[in-house]
Order: structure tokens, then C-alpha cells, then sequence
DNA sequence: GGTAAGATCAGC
DNA sequence: CTGATCTTACCA
């Protein structure tokens, strides 16, 4: 059980995404999650990426240090979290779209009392976010030491043949294959 | 200064 | 399928 190193999290996201697969989002209360699914952002050369078009106040985040959180709030209401890759200036990072929830259950059914079951505890970027109780208050956490928040390596590798498709819920670039998940894990988003 | 779209979710 | 809800970024 130990927090992925700030390396891990130095490189291209599209490398990184599917590594995260099977590793731990955890919280110091004692929340965690196995990443189930995940997105990749690149940066100036994806127009879907909120970096594309350079730095600005809201993604400022995404263009600092590796292993930090970038969140972001969107559609007036939900928040939803990235770990920042790469090295500083690129504006990369993984968005982290749903989770298996392993262990503090209690707690992220308080967080959301809207989830009709476990099974939505952590499935989608949103719902993920509101049962760890991730908002802009932790924009920039650094997820290798120092914040409430890791992402933690138990052993776990990730699937040797992942599932790859296009990203959801985007207009711009939208064929790139950038989304990974487990196949057949059934706390997928869809 | 106005406006359109948004890396979504829940309920009908 | 649609409404909720509001910030950001872009354009005039």
C-alpha cells in the first residue's frame, strides 16, 4: 500500500491513464476505491482538453507539477478530478470517471444520499467525486504527500489487455480513443 | 457586458 | 429525455 510516486504520474497521460487502472484512490479517513475507469486530457494538442488553448485561472493546475488534483466544477454543480501528468507547463492529466468502492462505504453513502445502491457510489466522474467529498477546496492537492488524498498502488496491476474507446460526454476530438476501463467491471460508467 | 456551452446527474 | 444550475471563456 504505498502512494504511486511523483514519477508515476511524470509522463504522457495516455501512458499514465491506463496504469491508474486497479490502483487505489484513497482518503485519509479512510475512503478508498479501486480506479475502474479513466480519461485521458493532452494538453495543446487535444481540443477537448480544458488546456487547450493555454493556461487560464481555472486550469492553472493542470499546467503545474505532476501528482497534484486538478478539479473542476462544471454544468453548476458538480465537481469532478484529474491527476495532473507530465512535466510542468503541459496542461496534461487523467480525469478519474468512476471506482469500486472498497472500503469506507459508510461515509460515501453519506456523501450521496442520492446513490440508489453501491454500484453508484463512485460511477462517473461526478458521483466519484461527491463520495470522497472532493471539491474546489482541493484543487491542487498533491496526491503524493502532504493532502487527504492519495492514489495508493496495493499490488493490483492493471488489466493486461484494457478496454480503450472514445471519451464521453465531449464535443471536440471526440474520436480519439482516449478513455480506458476494466472490461466487464460492472462499476464502469457505460 | 452579453452569452453559449459545458470532461454530469437524477428523476420523470 | 429533460431540467437543474452557474462558471468560464469567448466575442462584441
Amino acid at each position: 500500500m504505498t502512494p504511486l510516486p511523483r514519477s508515476f504520474y511524470d509522463r504522457d497521460p495516455r501512458v499514465v491513464a491506463p496504469e491508474l487502472l486497479g490502483k487505489l484512490l484513497a482518503r485519509d479517513d479512510g475512503r478508498s476505491a479501486r480506479i475502474v475507469e479513466v480519461e485521458a486530457y493532452a494538453g495543446a494538442e487535444d481540443a477537448a482538453a480544458h488546456s487547450y488553448r493555454g493556461p487560464t485561472p481555472r486550469t492553472a493546475v493542470m499546467f503545474g507539477p505532476p501528482g497534484h488534483l486538478y478539479v473542476y466544477f462544471t454544468y453548476g454543480m458538480h465537481w469532478c478530478a484529474n491527476a495532473v501528468c507530465g512535466p510542468a507547463g503541459e496542461g496534461w492529466g487523467v480525469l478519474l470517471r468512476a471506482a469500486e468502492p472498497v472500503a469506507g462505504l459508510e461515509a460515501m453513502r453519506a456523501a450521496r444520499p442520492a446513490a440508489r445502491s453501491d454500484r453508484d457510489l463512485c460511477r462517473g466522474p461526478a458521483r466519484l467525486a461527491q463520495a470522497f467529498d472532493i471539491d474546489g477546496t482541493h484543487g491542487g492537492a498533491d496526491l503524493v504527500e502532504g493532502s487527504p488524498l492519495r492514489i495508493l498502488d496495493d499490488g493490483t496491476p492493471p488489466p493486461a489487455t484494457p478496454a480503450a474507446g472514445p471519451r464521453i460526454g465531449i464535443s471536440r476530438a471526440a474520436e480519439a480513443p482516449w478513455r480506458w476501463w476494466i472490461p466487464g467491471n460492472r462499476f464502469v460508467s457505460r
